[in-house]
DNA sequence: GTCCAGGTTTTTA
DNA sequence: TAAAAACATGGA
């Protein structure tokens, strides 16, 4: 697959997932929970085998077509335009609700490679080895009855109590994912926010990278500027309704292109 | 030593 | 109601 269709480096790496490494050019993903964890080492020119697996093609979003989304958004702003363009071939992911929720409960007022160091620190003393031979990421409840004590050892710190917090609401049923990805936004939002240590930020992140809700748009501290600098303070709206994929190329674009600092 | 990171809660005015 | 402080931690 042309890289400008779809890029392993820029969807895994533009901080939407956290369980992936590169390395001469090999990108591993490890996705899931629990016994259903799978991981997967594949390179770019190797990615029309992704096509061909059903697992894989869902979790990359293969079968959804970016390219009209992409060129909405070009025609709202040059800015737009240029951040789809700096890097066409991020798709946003479906990844294991829980694991996006969690994960994102862990990256508040945190920085990426942080929270990829947590969350494997985490799956190493809460998780267990699969039949894919990784380490997985734990299930809620094994979360819901860990102690605060284990959980900051992981690095978590101030976190700790949101991640119980946050795991015995999945646990007891509290956040029912099959909700909130058919529920009103709104509604799916104020469930998430309902838990101690779950904002707008963390809701709308679990809501687009664990339930595809692809109209959520987290707002973070690079948002925020971006927004500010080159969009005159608009908010989501100007997106219309694929606002969280928008988002996602604003996003890696603001960070890594070096052209807001 | 200070500032910051894909924020949220608690405290203070 | 709104602004400021507190929260853990490691890297720049």
């Amino acid at each position: 697959m042309d890289e400008k269709e779809f890029s392993l480096k820029d969807t895994l790496f533009s901080g939407q997932c956290f369980r992936v490494s590169e390395n001469n050019g090999v990108y591993k993903v490890i996705c899931g929970v629990g016994d259903n964890t799978r991981t997967i080492s594949v390179r770019q020119d190797e990615t029309d085998i992704l096509r061909r697996d059903p697992f894989w093609s869902f979790f990359f979003d293969l079968d959804t077509d970016y390219s009209a989304m992409k060129q909405e958004f070009s025609s709202v702003s040059p800015i737009m335009k240029e951040a789809c363009e700096y890097a066409p071939g991020i798709r946003i992911l479906n990844q294991n609700p829980w694991e996006a929720l969690c994960s994102f409960v862990v990256s508040q007022n945190n920085n990426i490679k942080r929270i990829m160091t947590i969350i494997e620190t985490m799956c190493k003393t809460f998780g267990f080895v699969t039949s894919c031979g990784e380490y997985c990421f734990p299930t809620c409840d094994t979360l819901a009855g860990a102690s605060d004590e284990k959980l900051r050892s992981t690095g978590l710190g101030f976190r700790a109590p949101y991640i119980i917090n946050t795991a015995a609401a999945v646990a007891e049923g509290k956040i029912d994912f099959d909700y909130l990805k058919t529920a009103p936004v709104e509604e799916a939002a104020k469930v998430l926010m309902n838990v101690k240590g779950i904002g707008p930020k963390v809701a709308d992140c679990a809501l687009l990278f664990g339930c595809h809700r692809l109209d959520c748009f987290p707002v973070d501290v690079w948002m925020k500027r971006v927004m500010k600098t080159y969009f005159n303070g608009a908010g989501p709206d100007i997106f219309k309704r694929n606002a969280g994929v928008a988002q996602q190329y604003l996003f890696h674009w603001a960070r890594t292109s070096g052209e807001l600092k």
